[in-house]
DNA sequence: TCTGGGGTCCTAGGACCC
DNA sequence: TCTGGGGTCCTAGGACCC
């Protein structure tokens, strides 16, 4: 018998937690965070959430409502939120000894074989830890399969949200009447159901968790694939996703609006040229090395005639050169830039990526270029980016002006991670 | 005027092989 | 005369997640 739970442990308003943390004054006014370049709200307080402002909605559209409430409006600081998620992991780690790091701001966790009592116990002990050493509050649910944690996790935080019904804590057994507690869980409010599922499930008569556990599963599986059996099955209690502690990636993308249209191919380049920074930075941090790099330009896409282009190319040496990839990839705006586009946004995508240590070397390109000597200076590199922040040493192609850079007009200072910016913060 | 930036997994269909 | 069928790899597209 299997008897495993696992819990799942959500930072609450993450970036808004975030924000709050260094702003006491701030803690019951309502705030919102914005997405890069300030264009959508990806992060809101209580106050925002029960007013019906939906994540990712447009910021323009909601600007009235929210400085009608005195609402402050933060843009995005994810080195900020980096940070701080870091330090939340850590301090889940010493409750537990396998986490996976699910987001930025949700870890799963499975629990030994404990007794109810204990669960809840050692929960609410993390709970307050976390609140006691960072000022952010987290939900956990817990329950029989990550599915049912997540549902759980949903209650613990709605509720919370209410009257603190459950005090941010909420567990689902597997031998509780799974009826009751389902049969009020909406189906588009269940982990693995989005938009498109949740409408043609209520197409068919299928409005909770609890009718979609009872629909028939050929039917289920025919309709919404392997991923819905699954999901099926995991609201049931019996157990199909397992925790993936360590997580490997398929590719690297890093990818941005600008800030105002770009015609200039040079912008264009010192733009791409810093998303290749930035990318081979993530790269090194994870021992990978690629061979296959692509680049983006495109025009806004709200607008007509709408322009795509990209293209790619296969390196005989994989790589993880900030220098070799950047060198690649201007190559190839060169190649896709059209004069006279107005440009909204540019990526680069670095893929077939494999651990640095087991790529075969070419024998073709060994001789032309000494690796160690590149190898060398890219950890050099890394340390001092580490230690004097992360743009202080960097390619001149990365460009000095930055026309191109993201708006972001309203961004917190760096407390945790620059010491310059601590230094002139007045708090 | 202003519309995020990452990721994952699965499926279907075509090319190619024997 | 009879015109296979299964496996693999790749790509594009569509769903999902935060």
């Amino acid at each position: 018998m299997n008897k495993t739970n696992f819990a799942l442990i959500d930072c609450n308003n993450f970036y808004v937690s975030c924000e709050r943390m260094f702003r006491p004054d701030l803690w019951q006014k309502p705030v919102a965070v914005l997405s890069n370049n300030d264009g959508c709200i990806v992060a809101r307080s209580n106050e925002l959430k029960n007013l019906g402002v939906v994540m990712a909605a447009p910021y323009f559209k909601q600007k009235e409502i929210l400085d009608k409430i005195g609402c402050v409006i933060f843009s995005s600081n994810y080195t900020l939120y980096n940070d701080i998620s870091n330090r939340v992991m850590a301090i889940i780690a010493t409750f537990f000894d396998k986490i996976e790091i699910y987001s930025i701001d949700e870890a799963f966790v499975e629990l030994p074989q404990w007794s109810a009592e204990e669960m809840q116990e050692v929960c609410m002990e993390l709970k307050n830890t976390v609140w006691k050493w960072l000022n952010i509050p987290i939900s956990i649910g817990v329950g029989p399969t990550k599915t049912l944690a997540k549902l759980a996790n949903e209650k613990a935080k709605k509720d919370g949200r209410k009257d603190n019904l459950y005090n941010g804590y909420y567990r689902v057994e597997k031998n509780d009447d799974l009826e009751s507690i389902l049969a009020t869980v909406e189906i588009r409010d269940v982990w693995g159901i989005g938009r498109k599922y949740a409408k043609k499930l209520t197409e068919n008569g299928i409005y909770t968790a609890w009718d979609f556990v009872r629909a028939d599963s050929a039917w289920v599986k025919k309709n919404f694939s392997v991923m819905g059996a699954r999901t099926q099955k995991e609201l049931t209690g019996q157990t199909y996703y397992g925790l993936e502690e360590k997580a490997s990636r398929q590719g690297i993308a890093s990818t941005r609006s600008f800030g105002r249209p770009v015609t200039a191919l040079k912008d264009l380049m010192e733009a791409v040229s810093s998303y290749t920074t930035i990318a081979a930075q993530k790269l090194r941090k994870d021992g990978l090395e690629t061979n296959c790099l692509s680049v983006f330009l495109m025009t806004n896409r709200f607008k007509i005639n709408f322009v795509y282009a990209n293209l790619d190319v296969k390196l005989v040496q994989a790589t993880n050169s900030t220098h070799v990839l950047a060198t690649e990839a201007l190559k190839l705006v060169k190649k896709i830039y059209k004069p006279g586009l107005n440009y909204a946004k540019a990526g680069v995508f670095l893929t077939n990526l494999h651990s640095q240590d087991e790529v075969a070397y070419s024998l073709f390109e060994s001789e032309n270029r000494d690796l160690d000597k590149e190898k060398r200076a890219m950890t050099a590199l890394d340390t001092i980016n580490k230690k004097f922040g992360r743009d202080a040493l960097k390619l001149l192609s990365n460009g000095i002006a930055k026309p191109w850079q993201m708006k972001q007009t309203q961004v917190s200072p760096k407390i945790t991670t620059s010491w310059q910016e601590l230094m002139t913060a007045d708090s």
